[in-house]
DNA sequence: CTGAAAGCGCTAACAT
DNA sequence: ATGTTAGCGCTTTCAG
């Protein structure tokens, strides 16, 4: 690796006139800058990117830590944020918690030691589950930024980017209902974690707030990590054959659904409405195409990276911002 | 943030003693060890990761390239990455190429000075197309490993991981001669990229090496990025009805071929077979399930990252080695 | 057993 | 216009 100390060696001048001509100093003369630079060129100089950050205390590197990158979602929104960062000159150091709480709390850890200037997260199901985040006020407290997307936490005060979850699903069963179906069911494997709840609550709502509206509201919940959701569905159609809605709240059981219902030979949309939670063009295979809740997830993505750089930048700003990304229902041909 | 500084001065000790004793030096006393570990852990120090790096020249830290977060194999390949490398001590810079040269070289340069000890990459599709990989040997030039896998090229002199990408198309072929299949078609939207080469390769030989076959190989080319795969599998069914095989060599054309062949009342696999080509579990939402060709992605990113280990703690060997992770044909619901 | 000093590569205040 | 020095946080050799 070649350092400044080679070039003023090579030109027999000191290693700070290197440094200076390199970044246009007023104080060398042009011919130095010149000589200088080109020496620098020639031999590919790089100024040492660590030697920098020691130097000023700052990495320009984030921490990414991503539940499930397996997940569309998370893979989409892993993008957005390295996009952004990469924008504004930030480079990302990715770990992936796989819901575990013990994989989460080891990378804060690990990366709090001066390897990154702020973290960008979604906490994982453990987390959420145990509702225990001790290990990220941890982090707050000692005045490393966190901003949180998707899913959050009441019991911590920072930046946080989500989208309207109960307002989505709130939406997406009023369509429904719109649509004059009598037996809409809610499908879910993410019960247990914050944007679940939400979600599920914004079903029940719509459905009491409808007046022409009898059933009581199904909520079936699917277990996720094994093949369960197959048969469970299964079930679903063969215990509600009078099912003529479905709103899915996580990103695949909607897909399932789709399947199997296209399998019992239901006419979709025509018997049954289904619709999914998802980004744009994720499910884009099935025929029919499904519709869904689109969470702009690039959105999301790029207002975590702001709301962490504008943090940075102001590390004194004291109340913390929630930014709500909105989301879109998207009809296509699983709906009437 | 609480340096060694720090704890001396509260100490009344020397920097270098501190230092030492939370190395368990022998050279410091028993009681001097245990007031600074106390302390330091009271305050909870941590040793400045960017300070060590700069010690050791050595940051612990690999780079990674990936050209598609999006597609379900380079996020499965990233999972194992990380978590190896997690494993063994190190954290993943993470980098999308998303495609383009541009971006490529931009983080090879961006991270060669000094923030990474390695890459492990895959090559985008832009410099695929053009073959032109210099920017890779220039970095390995300047003695920064570079560990490829999965799409790899002739003109870059460096360890290796792939899979076997003729032997495994040519075994699904041979299990759909084997089904008694007369008109086997390929599906593929990498035709440009050298895995998508070595494939479509497999799929011939095996068409020529039957006897009994007596159809030319078909090989239908999809363009990625757009929608244009439904229209031209559409078109595939309506040119080709008597076509009773299908192998996609790439992670998704499988399932929308399953999707439109159920679609148009194909009873598969009686009158049709598909063989996709993914990691297992990947396309688990289809109904009846797509047999596919499985890559072990988890080995592939894992023999990634030892290579590259391998390679950092042994500078000085000279021979690159190319590791071939097994593939596996895994016969589910679309096969006979 | 403890401390002083040098150096990793860089920047910047302070000489000359 | 150029050079010297100190310091970011840490390790390590060498002195005491």
């Amino acid at each position: 690796m070649v350092t400044l100390k080679h070039l003023a060696e090579q030109l027999n001048v000191s290693i700070s006139t290197v440094s200076k001509a390199l970044h246009n100093s007023e104080e060398i003369s042009p011919d130095t800058i010149e000589r200088v630079k080109a020496l620098a060129k020639h031999l590919n100089y790089k100024p040492n990117k660590v030697a920098i950050s020691l130097k000023n205390s700052k990495t320009n590197t984030i921490g990414v830590i991503i539940p499930n990158i397996l997940n569309h979602f998370f893979a989409k929104a892993l993008l957005a944020i390295e996009k952004e960062a990469s924008k504004q000159g930030y480079n990302i150091i990715t770990c992936l918690s796989n819901e575990k709480k013990s994989k989460e709390i080891n990378s804060l850890q690990l990366l709090s030691n001066g390897s990154v200037d702020g973290f960008i997260m979604s906490i994982s199901e453990e987390s959420q589950i145990s509702n225990n985040v001790d290990h990220i006020n941890q982090i707050l407290s000692h005045n490393i930024p966190v901003v949180l997307f998707d899913r959050v936490s009441d019991n911590i005060d920072c930046d946080k980017v989500i989208i309207d979850d109960f307002g989505a699903a709130y939406e997406a069963t009023k369509h429904l209902l719109s649509e004059g179906r009598k037996h809409i069911v809610l499908l879910s494997d993410i019960h247990d974690l914050s944007v679940g709840k939400l979600r599920t609550n914004g079903y029940i709502e719509a459905l009491n707030d409808a007046s022409d509206y009898s059933n009581k509201p199904t909520v079936i919940s699917i277990k996720r990590g094994d093949d369960s959701a197959d048969a469970t569905i299964q079930d679903l159609f063969k215990n509600n054959p009078s099912v003529d809605g479905i709103i899915s709240i996580d990103n695949t059981s909607g897909v399932v659904a789709l399947q199997k219902a296209l399998k019992l030979n239901y006419n979709i949309p025509e018997d049954l409405s289904i619709i999914g939670f998802s980004d744009e063009n994720v499910l884009q295979f099935t025929d029919p195409k499904l519709s869904s809740i689109s969470q702009n997830t690039l959105d999301i993505g790029k207002a975590s990276v702001k709301l962490l750089l504008n943090r940075l930048n102001n590390k004194d700003q004291v109340k913390s911002t929630t930014k709500i990304i909105k989301t879109k229902l998207v009809l296509r041909e699983t709906t009437k």
